[in-house]
RNA sequence: GGGGGCGUAGCUCAGCCGGUUAGAGCGCUGCCCUGUCACGGCAGAGGUCGCGGGUUCGAGUCCCGUCGCUCCCGCCA
């Protein structure tokens, strides 16, 4: 007999049907018992009659725990006094398939740390699960978007003989009689591919960063998505790529999503409307300060709380969510950003922050040989240890650009969540290799 | 790397200026209950107050150390 999901019951008014999940609530009464189970699509109310003298069944639910893998054959009666989903199975055979031990160790308001202790137990939770969902359409309409517009799909080693210069530490492994890295970033790779004449490229993977950082927003295994474009003319082709990527990513997850994200996680999905506002660094600061925080002087980036401050002034006079800060200056950035003709002092580099995170570094690449040599030699960048990426630029590369971006941290805030560990699968931090 | 906060029952927490038998809700176990739906009622079990040391007549409470967790800054996406 074949599966029925709960969220088909409806459809099968009158069938006997098998339907298979977790015991999520079990109300032994004197003459009828329930249990409410459930699959991945949602719950359902089982019911059997309890005579004076208990039959079998009736001991087998009197048995169960709550969180057991069961199967259950029953007749699926629509009944209005059922207000879940005006309909149960009247139950015909129950089987354990794998009994769940009495107490389950955590709940749903239990500290994050506890809950991925167990983190199999809590995304059983359909809320968990939504976020997932989620992740799965945004991947989807992100290579849509990509296919529609011709770029390949990279897939670059996560093992390196140095640095990729993101800037962040580095994981260190053996790697038989020497020593590799984990990638940081695919930096270097995507823009061989541009070098390879790929033209346009992405890529979703992993990214690690040997970084200490005992915040909210970090890890150090991450989901990023790359992206690197041929033959563009400034880091404004880069970023009006990224917009109109964005905006229909958001699209559709409002359109799939938007409805249940906002009852079930509480956050609103709001389509951004195209261009998104570019603001130079300077003046982002100066926004900044207008809403009362301290910013960092001349030469610095923002920090956290000028990045919030900057969101919620660009929020006020744009009406928009996100922002795009250009004009870093050099000092603040990789070797590899392309630097403005007329200020070689300022990159033609982005960030874009979203509800005051950042969730993007972009530029446009030096592509010419010798300013990027020059470039990586003035910030005393090891020259021999990246020969082979210098390499990439001797023989004809196209002006290219492209950026990071952090999948993690858009899944925080696109799902109202407060910490990306709510967001990643199996989280990874400092104190944190299991499960 | 710098700074703040928190560790009390399986889970979430309360516990005042140090005071003698450490509490609650949920969960769990048992009994009861005409259809519940966050079911309800009664009873019960469950604690080395993270760990070590100190102060004190007396420490969950104060001090020191240590371990764990957490948030912020730095760094980044």
């Amino acid at each position: 007999m074949e599966r029925t999901l709960i969220e088909s019951l409806a459809q099968h008014a009158g069938e006997r049907v098998r339907v298979r999940g977790w015991v999520n609530a079990v109300r032994d009464q004197k003459r009828v018992q329930f249990v409410i189970v459930r699959d991945e699509t949602g719950m359902a109310q089982v019911a059997l009659p309890k005579p004076e003298e208990p039959g079998e069944l009736n001991e087998a639910v009197s048995a169960l725990t709550v969180e057991s893998a069961v199967t259950i054959v029953g007749e699926v009666a629509l009944d209005e006094r059922v207000k879940l989903g005006g309909l149960e199975l009247r139950l015909e055979e129950l089987s354990v398939d794998s009994p769940a031990e009495p107490e389950v160790p955590i709940a749903p308001d239990s500290a994050l740390d506890k809950r991925i202790d167990w983190r199999y137990l809590d995304l059983r939770r359909p809320d968990r699960r939504l976020i997932f969902e989620v992740q799965t359409t945004v991947e989807r309409a992100m290579r849509e978007h990509w296919a529609s517009l011709g770029f390949l799909e990279l897939h670059s080693p996560k093992l390196m003989g140095s640095a990729s210069e993101s800037g962040a530490e580095l994981f260190h492994v053996d790697y038989f009689d020497t020593d590799a890295y984990l990638a940081q970033s695919p930096q270097f790779y995507k823009q061989m591919a541009m070098s390879g004449g790929f033209g346009r490229v992405f890529e979703i993977g992993p990214v690690f960063r040997a970084n200490p950082s005992f915040t909210s927003r970090h890890d150090t295994e991450f989901t990023s998505v790359d992206v690197e474009i041929s033959w563009i003319d400034s880091h404004e082709d880069v970023m009006a790529f990224e917009e109109a990527w964005v905006a229909h990513v958001l699209a559709v997850v409002a359109e799939e999503h938007g409805a249940e994200i906002e009852s079930v996680l509480g956050g609103e999905v709001i389509v951004p409307t195209l261009p998104f506002p570019r603001i130079p660094l300077e003046e982002a600061k100066a926004l900044a300060a207008e809403q009362g925080v301290e910013v960092p002087g001349v030469g610095h980036d923002l920090d956290p709380p000028s990045e919030r401050a900057l969101s919620a002034a660009v929020r006020e006079r744009h009406g928009h969510e996100f922002v795009f800060v250009t004009d870093y200056p050099t000092t603040v950035r990789p070797f590899y950003h392309m630097r403005h003709e007329h200020d070689q002092t300022l990159t033609k580099s982005f960030d874009l922050l979203w509800r005051g995170l950042e969730i993007t570094t972009g530029a446009q690449r030096e592509h010419r040989y010798e300013p990027l040599l020059a470039q990586a030699r003035e910030k005393a960048v090891d020259v021999d240890s990246i020969q082979y990426y210098l390499d990439f630029f001797r023989y004809g590369a196209p002006p290219h650009g492209g950026f990071g971006f952090g999948l993690t941290r858009l899944m925080m805030m696109l799902c109202n969540q407060d910490n990306v560990r709510e967001v990643t699968f199996l989280y990874r931090g400092p104190h944190r290799l299991t499960p």
